[in-house]
DNA sequence: ACGTTAACCTAACAATGTTAGGTTTGTGTC
DNA sequence: GACACAAACCTAACATTGTTAGGTTAACGT
């Protein structure tokens, strides 16, 4: 009997439609539009269905962010295989995270709390997982990239979170509009270059300074 | 008849009851917790009165925002002045910009629309000025450590913009949850280290190869 | 003394997330 | 084939948000 399969696949292709309404509105008029009642008038269904397919609005926000990272961490991958040589692995990974945030602006947002929606509290476990898979992926690469000496695990997760740092924080600037919008298109190649300067530092650096004492 | 000045010195005593309300209910609870209801029982005043003395909370917020950017824009001078050597100098800048983040992290929150606040719209004008004061800041000390070569009004800003990114990306990223707040107090001296990487390789730097094309 | 005005309040509005409770419809069982 | 059951869905309503309408009071200027 199939028909329990064929339900299971009724509601999968509802919880899609609700998340797509969801998707399609934000990226049309930003996350504060994105409502109850105007998700169900999208997919024509009265708003309390919703909640038949998922227990609050922040649960339906936060599986849009699952699989919103989901996509970026696949866009992070392909990149990745794109090209065997360690920095030029670098760069592409860079540029297909950059070309992520402006393909699905809404979901960038989403992900990392920008735009007003902030799905899950600082503390909070809930997008733990994929950040750190994202360090992860940066992590390997910059891994073949440095000399032995400067790969402790500590050293190589500091300087994962910088890069993160340096373009999460572009985009967080130019999203929040506290530097122009006209910077946009400058911006990737200036990263890279700032990318190139700082890898290229830390592949000349000697290892391990980290306890010296700041008034040299 | 000091009576006129009487009453706008009461009406600045009430908008500046309203504010603290709301960026003490912001530093405990959080910006979610900051309503129009919760500010007018801790002012002990009814909620149409703050209708009176602010056209909606949205300019409410923005208030907020600009004594905020004031309070850090100060903090950002004071480091400035505290030491003549060009390169202590930004480190003292970038470390009085940390300390402010966290020491008041709902004011840093409003500023930069992280925390599901987002006060003004990406293509607002509304503290475009104080976005500009802050790299204003940045740029002239960095002015004083670059050869004169990589001294253009672009170069300049385009750096600015790379330190600036590098911090609040760092900022944004804990304050996202994105990455585990253990790192907030390594973050400091990683983002200096990184930061004093940048100012040497742009101080070796040979100038303007902004229009060099990208397959090397 | 009196009209005006500003400050403040109660009551209410529309929009939000969410729940209660009922109806229908398809499913498995006797 | 009749029937209990469960799931899907709806209408109506709740509490909470920002905000407005309209009235009362009290202080001020004339």
């Amino acid at each position: 009997m199939g028909v329990k399969e064929r339900r299971d696949r009724e509601r999968l292709g509802m919880r899609r439609s609700i998340l797509d309404a969801a998707r399609e509105i934000a990226a049309h008029e930003g996350w504060h539009a994105v409502t109850i009642r105007r998700i169900a008038e999208v997919i024509e269904y009265s708003p309390p269905t919703i909640y038949e397919y998922f227990p609050s609005k922040e649960a339906l926000l936060v599986e849009v962010s699952h699989e919103a990272f989901g996509l970026l961490l696949a866009d992070l991958r392909a990149a990745r295989d794109a090209t065997p040589d360690p920095r030029e692995r670098l760069r592409s990974m860079v540029a297909a995270y950059w070309a992520f945030v402006w393909k699905h602006p809404e979901l960038y947002q989403v992900i990392s709390g920008l735009g007003g929606v902030n799905v899950c509290e600082p503390g909070d476990e809930c997008l733990h997982t994929e950040g750190t898979q994202v360090a992860e992926l940066f992590r390997e690469v910059l891994q073949t990239i440095l000399p032995p000496a400067n790969r402790t695990a500590e050293d190589l997760e500091s300087k994962v979170i910088v890069i993160w740092s340096l373009f999460h924080g572009f985009t967080a600037l130019l999203m929040a509009g506290r530097i122009p919008m006209e910077a946009r298109d400058r911006a990737l190649e200036l990263g890279q270059q700032a990318l190139g300067d700082l890898v290229s530092a830390w592949q000349a650096e000697r290892p391990a300074q980290h306890e010296i004492s700041a008034d040299s």
